[in-house]
DNA sequence: ATAAATATTTTGACCGGTCAGTATAATTTT
DNA sequence: AAAATTATACTGACCGGTCAAAATATTTAT
């Protein structure tokens, strides 16, 4: 059936992202996404085209996952403010489950450039991410809490700031600097908002 | 001579940054960066530990370039305001320019959590932008032209604004955001440091 | 219901090719 | 000539992708 080969892929995906997680993306070779799996090496090449096929549906995967849990943690609470403070207690939810999955983005980004499909599945990424910044600038806006000019850009720039944030985060390896940087980079939007 | 060696591993390092914007950094062979050093495929070895080696010391170049272009930018103007103005015109030079060398930077700060030895580097690159920062926001506070709590906090936030501006503009693709991120990377900025 | 036929999925050996690193030979420099 | 440098050939490991055969599941025929 095609559900069959639906949950057989989505097998193969968890293996590419449990290897990933341990290996480091660029050593994950066929045989250990077979072998996370629990399969023979055939199977990865029976149910994708290639190699990069099963890492696109891994990004595919990961950034819908991400947005996911943001909106979700966002949609819990009202006022323009708090849904801030959720948003970013969802980016910077704990420094293991973060580094993981903000790791592997990271190395999917650095990609982008030689993969138009990884391009692609990033764009649709970030207007997810700016829909969520818009969502709240508009409701903070009409709400008399946030002051800016240009709603789009504001957007915009908070993705920038959050992304700018966790990458100095996971590349500066120092310990305890996850809440820091969580305060940081909200007190940061909270001007970028024009927030009092 | 001392000194002639490190000619040679300067042309090497040089070979290996075009071979890298070229082809992309992962597909990089050390046949290649002999054939762009117009050398045989002995030399790079000969000069280096082994290829993880000349990146290192291409990451080094890269990070310490970068730095001192952004450095030289702020030091010819006089305000804090135009040093922002400043840093941030070197910071997006150019399309063509940027490119190149951010993303060759994207790739290395994927392998950071690899390679100690990257993390070393950035680190250092890290603490020389954040002095720039530093610099302009204690001037600003002082002429009265910034208004912010926490120096240190705000030169940190103020690279993560920039890193995720650069990135975001690096991996959409689309045309001419070029200008468009600078100018929002400034006045976002700005809010940051509470200027008006 | 059972057997036979067919379709799907899995296995793992194998191939072609790549590449980092080595060893040694040739060349240049001192 | 001795040392340093460069050129070239080679090695061994690795890996992505293929494929024929085996195993399993599904359908059809009796």
């Amino acid at each position: 059936m095609a559900g069959k080969a639906e949950e057989r892929k989505q097998q193969l995906i968890k293996a590419a992202f449990e290897a990933a997680t341990d290996k480091g993306y660029e050593h994950v070779t066929l045989q250990d996404i077979a072998d996370y799996a629990e399969v023979s090496k055939g199977v990865p090449n029976y149910y994708f085209k290639n190699k990069g096929d099963v890492f696109a549906h891994l990004f595919e995967w990961l950034t819908e996952r991400i947005f996911e849990n943001e909106s979700a943690a966002v949609d819990q609470v009202e006022t323009a403010p708090e849904k801030l403070q959720a948003y970013l207690d969802q980016v910077f939810i704990s420094p293991e489950e973060n580094r993981t999955f903000y790791q592997l983005y990271l190395d999917f980004l650095a990609r982008i450039k030689q993969d138009p499909a990884y391009q692609k599945i990033n764009a649709a990424f970030y207007e997810h991410c700016f829909s969520i910044g818009r969502m709240i600038v508009e409701q903070g806006v009409r709400d008399g809490d946030f002051h800016v000019h240009d709603v789009e850009q504001t957007a915009v720039m908070i993705r920038a700031m959050i992304d700018g944030t966790l990458l100095q985060w996971l590349t500066r390896q120092e310990e305890d600097l996850h809440g820091w940087y969580r305060t940081s980079c909200h007190q940061g939007i909270l001007r970028l908002v024009g927030a009092q």
